[in-house]
DNA sequence: CGGAAGATTTCT
DNA sequence: GAAATCTTCCGA
């Protein structure tokens, strides 16, 4: 018998996983792997820092009182879809939809650990310091070669998922405000935004 | 159809 | 502290 025999795909998070509430899965993928397969190279980033917005009731919420538009039309699919959107005329962020349909919540990846690529990450970022390659969510996108081309993707494919990690390593969790959304009015105090304590990758 | 704003990054 | 830069959305 051979010890070694776990296949690649085996690891790959479930699709029911993403079915719950987008604060459960913020902290559950803390320290799982975002995997990459494009045309140039595959890249691994394990996840660090992430943000819950939770739809109707969240101010900070693209998709607050329902709003639906051709750009939030994706959030309102059953989680375990890409939402990438475009923002300030330059860069992507990368989110996860989550919970059932007509639920429009999402979990924004703000930061990775490089794991595996980097120097196709490095190239894509135009910087070789390895603590800034992916350390915010545009900066991932661009070291990670996600664009608009990904949005609304399964991330139960071949190209774009999670997988769990080799080594589990044991991790806390912490919890703070969400950055950038002061315009939100009460919803800006949410601790919503979830690192994993102490990791040098986390953005701020 | 015009204009304002944005879940950011980078440089001064 | 402010620029870079453009899609999306809302109001007229």
């Amino acid at each position: 018998m051979c010890m070694n025999m776990i296949k690649e795909n085996n690891r790959k998070l479930e699709k029911e996983i993403y079915l719950g509430n987008a604060e459960d899965i913020a902290k559950f993928i803390l320290g799982k792997i975002l995997v990459h397969k494009s045309p140039e190279g595959i890249t691994k980033g394990m996840i660090v820092e992430t943000e819950a917005y939770l739809g109707e009731k969240d101010k900070g919420s693209h998709t607050y009182n329902n709003r639906r538009t051709k750009r939030t039309e994706i959030q309102y699919k059953e989680g375990g879809y890409a939402y990438v959107y475009f923002i300030y005329g330059m860069y992507y962020c990368f989110n996860i939809v989550t919970n059932k349909a007509e639920k429009a919540e999402a979990v924004l990846i703000r930061a990775l650990e490089p794991v595996e690529g980097l120097e196709l990450m490095k190239a894509r970022r135009k910087n070789d310091n390895i603590l800034k390659l992916a350390n915010g969510p545009g900066k991932l996108c661009t070291a990670m070669g996600i664009t608009r081309e990904h949005n609304g993707m399964d991330l139960c494919s071949d190209i774009l998922y999670l997988e769990y990690p080799e080594n589990d390593v044991e991790h806390q969790i912490e919890a703070s405000k969400r950055i950038n959304i002061d315009y939100a009015e009460e919803a800006k105090d949410y601790l919503l935004r979830f690192t994993i304590k102490g990791n040098k990758y986390v953005s701020i």
